[in-house]
This record gives structure tokens, sequence and C-alpha cells, in this order.
RNA sequence: GCCCAGGUGGCGGAAUUGGUAGACGCGCUAGACUCAGAAUCUAGUGUUCGCAAGGACGUGCUGGUUCGACUCCAGUCCUGGGCACCA
């Protein structure tokens, strides 16, 4: 019989569904493990060859804990909500909880024709009632700690798409899709305070065992500055500036003050004569988004309020400008400018010609600002002060005085919470008439989404949910009183935040989890999905999981214990442009080589006209290759195209399915090649060229086991230390995580175990126990060939026999002068004297060594002999 | 601009603590089987000189430390990722 995977696949699968043989439940008397994948977004296209990577890895780490005695927890579910469904709706009708059913269907196929040892019992989705109550219930527990509140925070409006959108969705203040004008509206929104947080996420980051990149982002997100806080009282005002400084030691040296425009004091402290540029400024700045901000870069542009504030240290006069390289969302929003001290203060004095002031020695100020350490001078009480001590001593004077204090600031802010979208978590709350919120009582819960008829946006500045009025329109249970629901929902955010917890403990409808089961299960032991969560996911999801610690709820500080980040697997695809920005299909377009385009920013240029064009990609199968090899489009004259390897996406149409390669050479060929590719971490163009070599191992595995005749027991010496090396070598790579050299060595055993005889028995054993991780329908169907009734899942993972690691005779490599000249043979327990001598003796030696007395030599026991001549 | 990761054959990639560079796989070459091909098996395969034995060179580049460096140090170039007026 030959190797057949679509049988031998669907067999198993088939299997492992009826026996539910992946189920686990709480078992004190076992130790536990807990690996988990991010679960994902179940999109329209399904899944393509890249997102299987950390699923398949964790997949073999699973298999191969349960056969190490582990009761394993490895569950999957779906992060069901999201824009794109929304999207959909608005363009086809179709209520989002259709689609999303109809993609959960999709992924849900897609995973178990990989053979992934789920535990499908626990699966769960984020939209289903059942785990929004509890999604609402978390939120409560958040509002009852005065961690949720409302704030008028502007947003994105885009009025033609009828909707909000990120900050990365707009550009140059027009939408991503389709270039709609996009304008900023201040609404009342749900905040998170996550900042309270701030030093926690911070410290405990030294408990979990994460890539230290991962590590070090969160941290500059957090973004730590140790400085101080300074009041500038407004001269002949009633009020004060508050402004936040790293460095309190320059207060001599601030000759000017700035205010973000978005600053509240600056309409009252601006003057009648500098009115009319103010505003316009302000209005400029309110225009602009944030991004096209930043984009402005080192052109510093500001205006004078006519109003001057005073120093507090030396009293002196001095300005007060607002410039938007003051943002208003860090600090106070308000900064005082040492430009002597600070590059941007110093590029702004110096364009609207405002004092700059030497107050720490070091540097040249005709030339730059010294942001440097030195000796304070001009400083009055500091002169002399080195920074350090200069800091500290402005810190403790501004506290004596009530000027001001040490202060500790964080560039994370809080934490914009709602979305003004439909397809997501309503809040639970009502908006009572006298203007304050109650909680929905627990046992309501869950709040619902209304049915929505019309999914056309109105153009109108409102949330889809505002649109259904009865919906809208509540009472109070508790006392009748009129009330209204919340017309916005939870970003997608907040279902991720806590899944792991749920996958503990999915059909419990009196609790979120059990304590017995979060005791048990918890932490995730192994957590592998995307780095581009490295920053929001897991900080809101650690940001949670502290304030249900703090609420007595969860009984570990940190959620996820160890963290791994597969590579992204790239696609390929040949790109070229056209001016056909609308995508209008009737277009009469032009098209442009990638030679012919330039780039400002991020938009694409023709460079001859200056019009603004859009990348276009075609797959290998549609380009046309000319004379000389080079790319073409297949219908367009005379335009090459450019090759490129990015990141799988249907825009780009460089999408591999899955389900095309299970096709043709199995899953678990699939498996095999995703693992022995490279490492788990490292990502790398999809080719398909290296699947065929998989394949072939497993057919000569599969030949091994059911062809040959195995003979009884653990064969010559030679095969058992083959088989015992192979174990050690194998579990040795499962532990680091390196399923990709545990595959090479279970190739050489397979190629080397009948060189000296039929294969034994003993050693088939052990192979395909070792084979399950990886190609787990083959090796059990090998499993019942070697007579065995039961799935080798739990099955025990082999030992190495320690004797037959340890080798009688040992290779040992002659040097001289550091070049390999040539090697011996001697017995593993040889002394030192012996192997010298016996490298000394060697021909090659002898002939390098051309007479001389060897200098020193060097023995490494083991390893090699260097002589040194 | 700043920070981080990484540069090893034609390709994907191996290489405990500094100790035989290139495991394993792909591709390629030759042979076996075959009427032939496919499939399979066997052998070879870093570059270079040599009939060979054997030598020289070789882990982005330039130096350094060492008996010995892919591995450690300094500098430099390239690629990928993150951050980007955070006072």
């Amino acid at each position: 019989m030959a190797y057949d995977p679509k049988t031998i696949e669907e067999r198993w699968q088939r299997y492992w569904l009826d026996n539910e043989s992946f189920r686990c439940e709480v078992d004190p008397s076992r130790p536990k493990y807990y690996v988990l994948d991010m679960f994902p977004y179940p999109s329209g296209q399904g899944l393509h060859v890249g997102h299987p990577k950390g699923y398949i890895c964790t997949d073999a780490i699973a298999r191969y804990k349960r056969m190490r005695g582990f009761n394993v927890l490895h569950p999957m579910g779906w992060d069901a909500f999201g824009l794109p469904a929304e999207q959909h709706a608005v363009e086809t009708g179709t209520h989002p909880a259709i689609t999303t059913q109809r993609n959960i269907d999709t992924y849900r196929r897609q995973l178990r024709s990989l053979g992934l040892s789920y535990d499908w019992s626990r699966e769960v989705d984020t939209t289903d009632p059942r785990y929004v109550r509890w999604t609402q219930w978390i939120f409560q527990k958040l509002h009852e700690r005065g961690l949720a509140y409302e704030a008028e925070v502007a947003v994105n409006w885009c009025s033609a798409l009828g909707t909000v959108l990120a900050n990365e969705e707009v550009i140059d203040g027009k939408s991503e899709r389709g270039g709609h004008p996009v304008v900023r509206l201040p609404m009342r929104q749900w905040m998170l305070r996550i900042t309270e947080y701030a030093e926690r996420l911070l410290a405990d980051l030294d408990l979990v065992d994460w890539p230290e990149r991962i590590k070090r982002m969160q941290v500059e997100w957090i973004g730590r500055s140790e400085g101080a806080r300074v009041a500038f009282p407004i001269v002949d005002g009633d009020t004060t500036i508050e402004v936040f400084t790293t460095r309190p030691d320059t207060l001599f040296g601030a000759t000017y003050m700035v205010l973000a425009p978005e600053h509240p004091l600056v309409r009252k402290l601006t003057t009648e004569a500098q009115r009319s540029d103010v505003e316009a400024y302000v209005a400029e700045a309110a225009r602009k988004s944030e991004r096209a901000r930043m984009a402005d870069g080192e052109d510093k542009t500001g205006v004078f309020t006519g109003a001057f504030a005073t120093n507090p240290v030396n009293d002196a006069r001095i300005p007060v400008w607002i410039a938007d390289y003051v943002l208003a969302s860090y600090g106070t929003g308000a900064i005082m400018a040492v430009p002597g001290h600070d590059e941007r203060d110093y590029a702004f004095a110096t364009r609207f010609d405002l004092p700059i002031l030497e107050v720490v020695a070091g540097g040249n100020l005709a030339e730059a600002a010294f942001t440097g350490h030195g000796t304070a001078l001009n400083s009055g009480f500091l002169d002399g002060l080195q920074t350090k001590e200069a800091k500290a001593r402005m810190n403790d004077w501004l506290e004596e005085q009530g000027k001001g204090e040490a202060t500790i600031n964080y560039k994370l802010r809080d934490w914009l919470f709602s979305r003004q979208r439909y397809w997501g978590e309503p809040f639970p709350v009502m908006h009572l008439d006298d203007g304050t919120v109650k909680l929905v009582p627990e046992d309501q819960l869950p709040i619902t989404l209304p049915k929505l008829d019309d999914w056309a946006p109105t153009g109108e500045f409102e949330t889809p949910l505002s649109r259904v009025p009865e919906w809208i329109q509540t009472s109070d249970p508790e006392t009748g009183a009129n009330a209204r629901r919340d017309p916005n929902t939870m970003p997608q955010w907040a279902g991720s935040c806590w899944y792991f917890l749920r996958f503990c403990d999915p059909h419990n409808d009196a609790e979120a989890w059990s304590t017995e089961a979060e005791r048990y299960w918890m932490p995730v032991d192994l957590y592998v999905g995307g780095a581009e969560h490295a920053v929001l996911h897991l900080l809101y999801a650690r940001f949670w999981h502290k304030v249900l610690y703090d609420c007595g709820l969860v009984s570990t500080k940190e959620p996820f214990q160890k963290l791994l980040n597969p590579g992204m697997i790239l696609g390929h695809a040949y790109r070229y442009y056209d001016d056909n920005l609308s995508d209008d299909p009737n277009a009469a377009l032009h098209a442009y080589p990638a030679s012919a385009v330039r780039f400002e920013g991020e938009r694409a240029i023709a460079a001859a006209t200056g019009d603004e064009v859009k990348a276009r990609w075609l797959l290998r199968p549609d380009v046309r290759f000319d004379e000389d090899d080079v790319p073409v489009h297949p219908t367009l004259e005379d335009i090459p195209l450019e090759e490129v390897t990015e990141k799988m996406s249907k825009s780009r149409g460089n999408v591999v399915s899955p389900d095309d390669v299970i096709d043709e050479f199995g899953a678990d060929s699939m498996r095999l090649y995703e693992l022995f590719m490279g490492p788990l971490e490292k990502g790398a163009p999809w080719s398909t060229d290296g699947i065929p070599g998989c394949f072939r191992f497993l057919q000569r595995a599969h030949r091994l086991v059911t062809e040959e005749t195995l003979c009884d027991g653990d064969g010559t010496e030679e095969q058992a230390r083959l088989t015992a090396r192979t174990i050690a070598g194998v579990t040795g790579d499962m532990e680091a995580i390196q399923p990709n050299t545990a595959i090479s060595k279970l190739m050489v055993w397979s190629r080397d175990i009948s060189r000296d005889g039929s294969v034994p028995r003993a050693g088939a054993v052990a192979f395909v126990r070792m084979l399950a991780p990886f190609a787990p329908h083959l090796a059990e169907e090998l499993w019942s060939h070697l007579g065995n009734t039961a799935s080798l899942t739990h099955e025990a993972w082999p030992e190495a026999d320690p004797t037959l690691l340890v080798e009688d005779t040992i290779t040992v490599a002659v040097q001289v002068n550091g070049k390999r000249r040539d090697e011996i043979r001697v017995p593993a327990n040889a002394d030192e004297t012996t192997v010298r001598d016996a490298a000394l003796a060697t021909e090659n030696v002898q002939r390098h060594l051309d007479g001389k007395e060897p200098r020193k030599v060097i023995v490494v026991p083991g390893r090699l002999v260097n002589i040194v001549v």
C-alpha cells in the first residue's frame, strides 16, 4: 500500500472528532500545560498559508506535552467582532452575524483539515451573547473601580463612509479608502484608566518570559519619564500655566512658553491684538490630522498669544506662544521652552528670534542646542552643580516654595474604549435623565445588539445604534425611570482581553469562569502569535488581567508566561502602477512601471506627470516573461513589472491557500514543511519547492514501517545507538521549541536505520511516537499498523537508554596551528597523553610539522587536539 | 533621525560554554532500474588549483583579542522591524 495522505488524514480527523481525543478536564493530580494561539479574526478570505505557521508549531508542542504526561489545554476560538463584517453589511445588506458565522465555519474547516489538536468543545466566539455577557460584566467591574469614565475626545469622522476612522486610516486629511474628507469632531466617549496601571505594567514585565524586543516595545510605549511639574503664573492674571519638564535644572534658561493649540487656556490668555492670528492658527491645526502635524517635522510654526508669564525662579517676564510642536496629549499640553538646551525649542527660538540663554556648560549655543549633562551656570542657586544634583536641588526648591514638585510622567494615554460602530459589544450602562450613568443590573446582561434594517450610512454624524430609537430608549428595571442606552460599542480589543480565561471554563453560565478552573489552568504557559500585537493587545490584556487580579478574580499577576512570535510568511507578487485612483472598472487608465514612479511620503506619484497613481499587483501565473526573461504585463505594452515580496493580503493578490497545498500533498506534508522551513520566529517568502522533500520523507517513513519486515527487539548495536541518539536529540529540540532540527534528526533516522539490517521493531515504535507531533495522521496510521488499537495521543514519549548514548570510540580532530589537518579515532576514555601522542603520530601532522618541535599542544577532551609550532 | 533584530553554499537553513563551518532538506551532476519517461534508489555537490595525493581561500566588510573566532571586542556597510516633535 502506497502512502495515501488523503485517506489516512480523513480517517484520523474523523476518529479524533468522534472520540474527542483532545478533550481535557481539570485534574489536580496531573501537571497542566496551557498552550494558546492568538485566536484569529475570521475574515472572508479564509486562512492563507502564513496563518498556520504558529498554529502548527503550538500543535506540535501540545501533542508532545500530552505524550510527556501533561494535561494539556489547547483551545481555539474566534475574535469575531470587527469592521469588515460591518462593511460587508453596508455593501450587501447581509447581517454581520451571518457573514461571521459563515467565515467561522470556513476557518474551523480549514483548521481541522490541518489536523490541529484543539479541544473543540471549548471553542468560544466573542460575538456569542453568552460570551458578550461576561465581557460586559468585566466592563462593569472596571466601572465599579472607577477605571471607566466618559470624556470629550476628538474623533476622525468621515461623513462619506458614515464612520469614525482610526488615525492610521486617515492619510493627509482624507480617508485611506476612497480618499473622502475627514474632520476631527469632539465626541463623548468611554475611556479606560490604563494609566493608573502604568507602573505595574512596566514593573511586572520582569515576571514574564517574553522576547526582549517585545518587552522593550512595551517599555517604550509606556514611556516613563521622571521630571517635575512647574507652575508659571500669568502676568496680570489669576491663572497659572503648569508644565512638565525632565530638566528642572534648566529652569533659569526658560525664555518663553508654548501651549499646544488645543490647550484650554489659549482662548483666555490671547490678547485682543493677537486674537485673529491665534484663532486662524488654532483652526489650521484642528484641520490637520495628528499624523500630518508630525510629518511637518523640522519646520516649526507658531503664533504669539500676547500674554506673558513669570518664570518662578527668577521672576523673568517671558512671552507665551502657541505652536503645534507641543502636543496637547502629553504632559500638561504646555512647555517651558529652554532653547539653549532643547533642539526643538532651539529651532523655534531661532525661527522667531527669541532669546537663547546658556544655563548648562558644555556646548556651543551659536551652533546648536546643548542637550547633554554638564555644570549649571547663570542659574542662581544651582550654579556649579552637575546636572543630576541640579535637578534634585531644583525639585527640592520647587516643593519648598510650593511652585512645583518632582513627578513621573508617562507617554501611555488612557485607552479610548468606544467605537461609533454596530458590530461590537454594547455598553452595559444606562444614561439617566439627570445626566448620571448607572450600570445595568447584572441579571439583565447581556445587552444584545438590536436588529438593523438599513445599513447604509446616512452621512449624519451619528452612530449606527443611535438610529434605533426603540433600542436606545429604555427604562431602569429597578426604578422604572427613563433611561437611554449608550449608542457606542466596545472596540475589537475587548473580547480578546479575557478569552484565555473563558477557555478555562467556557460553558459556565453562572460565572465568567470558576475559581477552580482558573487556579488550575492559569497562567498560559506558552502564548504564540504575531508581533504586530506586541503592544496593543498584549498591553490591554495585561491591564484587564491586573484589574481582575485586584478584584480577586484571577490568581496570577500576569496572564502569559512565555511568549513567542512566529515570523511572517510572505507572498510573491509583481507590481506596476496606474492612475485609476477610484478603482473604476471602466476607466481609460494609464499604466506606469515602478521606474516611472516616485514617492512623496506614502503617496505614489508618476514622475512624468506629477499625478498620483495607485499600485497594482499580479500573481506569477498571470505574468508574461519577455525574451530577456523580464516579467512584463500580460496585455499592457511595455510595462515591465517589479518583483516584490510582501505580507500576504487580498489587495496584493499574493495569497496562497493551505487548501491547495493539502489537496496536493496532504496536511502532514504541509505541517512538516512549515516546521522544517526554519525557526518559528523567522519569516520567509512562501515557496512550495521544499514540500516534495517532506512528502518523500513521509513516504519513506510509511514504507519503512509497513513494507519492510520488522525484526523484533532493538536491532544491531548501531541501530540501537541511532534510535537512542535520535530520541535524545528530538527530545532536546522539542524542549527548546526547535521543531526544524527535530525533524532533521527523524530524517536521519529513517535514512540510516536499515543500513545494517532490517528495521527493528523497538526503533520503529519509538520513531512513530516521535513522528506524532509533526505528522500526526501518518503517525496514528503507522501506530495502528504496529498492532495498537488506541490513538497514540496519550502514549508515552520514548526515553533514550543513556548507556547507548555513550560512545566507546570517538573521533578527535587534529589541528596544526589552528588548521584541521587530520582526525584520529581514540577510545572515549583515553587520557590526554594518549590522545596527544596519537595525534602527533599521524602522517599528516608529521608532514606539517616538517621536523619542527611543537611549541605547545592543546588537548580539548573529546573534541580536538591543536598543535602549535 | 533614534532604537532593536539579522547578514553563513545556487536556495531554505544547521553548528551546547570560543573547539572538525555548511547537519537536514531543496536544487544540480552522475549512475542503477526502465524500450523510454515518471517515480524510486545509490553516489557526489562551498569556491578554487591539481590526474591524484594534497593545498589555498571561505560565515557582509575592515581591524583586534586568542593556540583556535560564524561565535567575543571596536568600527563600518546592507536588509528587515519598531518608534518618530513625548519636553
